[in-house]
DNA sequence: ATATTTATTCCATATTACGGACTAAATTTG
DNA sequence: CAAATTTAGTCCGTAATATGGAATAAATAT
């Protein structure tokens, strides 16, 4: 007997619950990162059977929607990043995103930058002018820095699965150490997981000596984050008692930029 | 009687055949570009039958992965988009395309660019320097350029469906014609058009009097073109003559690009 | 205003998707 | 390095879901 008891979750389908069912195996893939998700964690994660999401992904497979690896884990191809592309995305929209962060300069007086994970970069795409008189422009737009070597980067660290955070720390820390600044592999691993249980990461000294910065990364509900926001300014200006009472207008900025993110060019 | 004839073009999945043919809609939305599709066409181009394509959408909008514009046309949402971001693509792995366009530097000895589509903007990624001792160096990597006003941006606006690129140009010309330099719209529209039919474009002070460019957009069947490579000189080092000359090494350091992508991250 | 193309809904049919049970492979544990 | 456990993949009879023709409605072109 079928008791088909998973259809409650994706019940509203219009009458083609197979499609529903890819859907949600194909976000949670995503959601998985770069590492690739598990058959069992799929089957769990979506409440579908085991023998479903094979027969699925099976046939994903064959479309060249998902690879496997030799660890059996199951990830999803550049078709699938090629037809991403073709769908609207902050990229291609970036000054809808301009007076949120200006505003969030104006709120708080300070330097507020806006970036985008590339990689294992982050990309600096916005930056937002306070009125302090004191400026750190460490960064500038369009700048290209690696993740664990800026504010931004860290707090998109911290929104990704642990394993990725960690392989891509390890690998910069063989790269290069230099870029790690003031931290050490295990302290920025710390700051990595501080970052990943609170939602945001304050630090001092990252980009440039004397400057802080306060960063969180815009909440995704499909994977990890990509997107990040930086208040920067000299330290004296941005201690963590400052910077706590800047993060409430932190996530209003963030949660703002989901909601516009989410209307694009409907 | 059902005859579902168009198995055949979907027949070697293993078992969710619906899996298969929502992958055919989605790609054939996608290579519709940000105009959308309409219901006709994608089943026409599918093969799919009316009704199937309209109860797959369906269930595609209830799972937000398309939407449905007051024109009626279905496009990918920005959830897809980030699902996308989730997949290995260019972005993460520059460093492998390095060698490519560094080796159409060495055997061209002039300069060349990787570029991608940001929006309405191309995206200067990479530079290989060539050994000719005059050097053009008018874009720096990461410089950011409207589409109309680089070399490969005119590539890539002609490997997109002509409304998208029209409207592209059109929106430019509204914002600011003098971004054109020397073109028109209309002699712009025509070069589109030549790139469209030709699968390359060569023009002279298009970024920088005196410098002329010969590019094209890395081929891409799952929608329109995203990259594109261009060798630029200045203008006596590169008459028409000798840029159809170059055209070959072009064109297969654009398959090559196209090759390494889709072996991205197994 | 009319014709034509396109989008959507309905429905009886049979094809496809279903998950339990089993086997195989890998990973963890003692 | 075995034994145990977790994970991956396969089979199959059943029944639920996807199917496309036909009809209607809506939009677009003439």
């Amino acid at each position: 007997m079928h008791d088909r008891s998973d259809r409650s979750d994706l019940g509203s389908a219009g009458g083609a619950l197979v499609v529903a069912k890819t859907c949600a195996i194909l976000r949670e893939i995503a959601r998985a990162g770069g590492g690739g998700a598990r058959l069992a964690d799929l089957s769990r994660n979506t409440g579908l059977s085991r023998p479903s999401v094979h027969r699925i992904l099976a046939t994903l497979k064959v479309e060249d929607f998902v690879r496997q690896s030799a660890s059996r884990r199951y990830r999803l191809t550049p078709q699938v990043h090629e037809i991403g592309l073709s769908a609207p995305g902050v990229a291609g929209n970036l000054e809808a995103l301009r007076p949120v962060i200006q505003q969030l300069s104006d709120v708080s007086g300070d330097t507020v930058y806006l970036s985008m994970r590339s990689g294992t970069n982050a990309h600096y795409l916005m930056r937002g002018e306070g009125s302090y008189p004191i400026r750190t422009y460490v960064v500038k737009p369009f700048q290209v820095l690696p993740m664990v070597s800026c504010h931004s980067g860290r707090a998109l660290l911290g929104s990704m699965p642990r394993p990725e955070a960690d392989s891509i720390i390890a690998r910069a820390w063989f790269d290069d150490p230099g870029q790690f600044k003031a931290a050490t592999r295990d302290s920025l691993r710390e700051e990595i997981e501080f970052v990943r249980e609170n939602g945001y990461g304050w630090a001092r000294d990252v980009t440039f000596e004397g400057v802080a910065g306060l960063a969180r990364a815009v909440p995704n509900a499909n994977g990890p984050g990509y997107l990040a926001v930086t208040i920067s300014a000299v330290s004296p200006r941005l201690p963590l008692d400052r910077a706590r009472d800047l993060l409430p207008k932190l996530i209003e900025t963030t949660s703002r930029i989901r909601q516009i993110i989410d209307n694009l060019q409907i």
